[in-house]
DNA sequence: TATGCACCTTGTAGTGGCTACAAGGTCAAG
DNA sequence: CTTGACCTTGTAGCCACTACAAGGTGCATA
């Protein structure tokens, strides 16, 4: 499979998987007779795993470490549950965020009564 | 006033405000004998208004809109408005993909038995 | 007067996670 | 034998900062 192939496959770009190669997330692959990467189901797993962890907003360390944790099954999975759980309240954090943000934003909308600038309240709550 | 002391003024810091004036955020203040940036009330403003924007998630080059907006006073503020809505629209997009994301994370955090790695269920979900 | 120290100056490079080229090589179909 | 889709490497750009390094300024204290 050369490295379209496995972008298609994965619902990434050759450009990004050549990347993760470059910074070490993905191995690099062996060559084709032409120089091209040729990979295997083994690497297509693995860029799953990884496009996986991405989605759900694990860092590219946290994946990393996820990783490394899931070559070893033998190994106790309390630091998978570690980087999992601190993930989710990091999540936690940027929700109660977002929605703070959404509701002053909402606020600051609906005062609006498309007049002229100067009695914009949108304006006026950022001129503070 | 010194970078400094604006810069505490405003939480930020004086790199920042070095930044935003390099990007023309902001414009270069009179400098003192001793080649020290030196502002007053407007600037302060200025900065301000740029900050509490930033702190709603408006991007910068949102906040240069909205901040030529603002400098005329007398025009419609609809512009204001759309650019807002917009952005609104586009915090509870953030919003809606976070919360699915946090249900996802949710389950496979609860679903793990804190057992091996070979069993985690973490481990399994983003192995696919 | 000297010295220390906090603050300021410019310039450059790094962050994360890609994305977008440019300039050229490979390979199968027509 | 040419076309065109794909691949190769390398480099630079995106956003919004952040982190230096190397040197200048200005004020209080010994």
């Amino acid at each position: 499979m050369k490295i379209g192939a496995l972008a298609r496959k994965t619902g990434t770009t050759a450009e990004t998987i050549r990347y993760y190669e470059r910074t070490g997330l993905l191995e690099e692959p062996p060559r084709t007779a032409g120089n091209y990467r040729d990979y295997g189901p083994t690497e297509l797993a693995r860029l799953r795993f990884i496009r996986r962890a991405r989605d759900l907003g694990f860092t590219m360390a946290e994946v990393r470490q996820l990783l490394s944790l899931s070559d070893d099954p033998s190994q106790s999975c309390e630091a998978v549950d570690s980087i999992s759980s601190l993930h989710l309240r990091e999540v936690d954090r940027k929700l109660a965020d977002l929605r703070k943000l959404r509701t002053e934003l909402r606020h600051m909308v609906d005062d609006c009564q498309h007049g002229a600038v100067g009695e914009c309240r949108i304006i006026e709550v950022l001129s503070g």
